[in-house]
DNA sequence: TAAGCTATTGCAATTCACTTGCAAGTGGGT
DNA sequence: ACCCACTTGCAAGTGAATTGCAATAGCTTA
């Protein structure tokens, strides 16, 4: 499914969306939040390793990369209930409860995206009832796996 | 919140649950879920692992346990975004594979199951289009913890 | 109630997913 | 260009959870 809306991915803009955060836009850095933004789906810390290895980018680099560009925001870690923690852009939307819904498929353990998933009024009354909802997480068997 | 209803935790019935799901109810087996089923909050491994170590019963032990009392469904495993596992007594309330939706509270570990959680047409239309949903977790503040 | 099959246990070693220490290298403000 | 705090690569370390295996002990059945 559609992503939240990403940017132009180009290299420049990148740069400056480091910078602005308060650190360097050195290539390993540049590379890992490039990697993530054109992912279509968030990326575990080993993902993006396997994936930077090949520009001959140190897999700590990667984990402390991964980390520092979350702590600053440009980044958001979720933990989809398999003891793995998944990387994604948050493209600004800044807010720490605005975490879309996820689908994570409990055969292969490909994770999807979904925008704007709702639930019933009745539903979300019965959920409200509980607590303040601040993530949905489906699990299932994906199209490829089912 | 309330925790579902707590039956007796007398040691007969304890060892009989064991044995209707098919383990053998061992000294060990039957400490872990005495433990577990008389926490009040969700227990990780390694509080499980410590209270039972004081009984001789070892650390791999405790977790093959807990494991095992799981996949049996007299256990539910959670996992509140820490990467810590938790377990908690179901009490027989989930069957065996019926995932009805729970709620998960990311500050105390409780679990509250949830009946007839719908998405609107819309949602679940995109969520068909992914796979073949079996399971939904919302997760957030409960009300006693927000 | 004893025998025996097999589930279960204890212990140690291993895997897995990160994390950290440190010396060498480098981005970017001045 | 200079300089130094920030970064990197490499290797070793951590902590949670799992696994291998021989010894032990439920519990079925005879």
């Amino acid at each position: 499914m559609s992503k939240p809306a990403r940017p132009p991915a180009d290299i420049e803009s990148t740069q400056d969306q480091i910078r602005s955060v308060g650190l360097r836009a050195t290539p390993a850095r540049l590379a890992t939040l490039l990697l993530v933004q054109q992912s279509n789906s968030p990326l575990t810390h080993a993902d993006a390793a396997d994936a930077l290895a090949a520009n001959g980018i140190d897999k700590a680099t990667v984990f402390r990369n991964l980390n520092d560009l979350t702590e600053a925001g440009l980044l958001r870690r979720t933990e989809l209930g398999d003891h793995v923690w998944r990387f994604e852009a948050t493209y600004g939307e800044t807010g720490n409860d605005t975490h879309h819904p996820h689908f994570v498929c409990i055969d292969c353990g490909s994770v999807t995206c979904l925008n704007d998933l709702q639930l019933t009024a009745g539903s979300k009354k019965q959920s409200d009832g509980v607590g303040q909802v601040t993530e949905i997480l489906l699990r299932g068997h994906c199209n490829d796996c089912y």
